[in-house]
DNA sequence: CATTGTCTCCTACATCTGTAGAATCGTCAA
DNA sequence: TTGACGATTCTACAGATGTAGGAGACAATG
């Protein structure tokens, strides 16, 4: 639903035609959510060419993405840990990641 | 919804009466819900008690942290180095908690 | 101006989820 | 058996979301 944001601000139909054939939607089901998303103050209406309107988005995907880790952490109460195991069990989380993580705590210094 | 798994296998009432006062919802409410989990098969009736069905969870609340991980990762493309970036940016991730899962990491090996 | 094609707007339907009242059923006590 | 109490079942409604058809608006073309 929000593959909009790969293409940054597009038409209805420049969106539609992006999505994958593999069971596309029809024009005016991207344009009913395209007018919801609108109504939530996610996209806005950039501008017009000839009668169609361009779409922009106003969230942004990072917006978007810490919003969705915040639900997340809150189902889990608010900790982190057992996230992260999550994490390194499945494989996703590599040592190199953790590693980098380290450096990003220890250099910022102002957390907490 | 789901602070059934703190409690366990549980009858309706005692669901109902364990959440917060504040906006409790109603008894046949509760009810419903467990009767969707049961269709969704999240939960199971394991006996019964008079004439009150006693309510059992089927998938821990592991799995289901599990799930929402996984899914919040493939919005993520399936890499986990943003996530952890976020965390860390949000303070929640702490420099023990990156600590530990080094450990893990190292300890475990058989990763990838 | 009439035609054609595209786009928007309006309306509609299905499912999921949260919420809950009404009716019914079952159990326990007298 | 009858009454009371509580649980279940049935039914219903609202909002969010995914899906889409039909009607009308508007631009290009002849």
């Amino acid at each position: 639903m929000e593959a909009l944001w790969e293409l940054g601000a597009a038409s209805v139909r420049e969106i539609q035609e992006r999505l994958p054939a593999k069971g596309r939607p029809a024009h005016t089901t991207v344009q009913t959510i395209l007018t919801r998303l609108e109504a939530k103050q996610a996209v806005r209406r950039a501008k017009k060419i000839s009668n169609a309107y361009i779409y922009e988005p106003v969230v942004t995907r990072g917006a978007t993405q810490r919003l969705l880790v915040d639900e997340l952490l809150a189902f889990f109460g608010g900790r982190a840990a057992p996230l992260v195991s999550h994490l390194i069990e499945s494989g996703q989380l590599t040592l190199q990641d953790v590693e980098e993580a380290r450096k990003a705590l220890k250099g910022d210094g102002k957390h907490g």
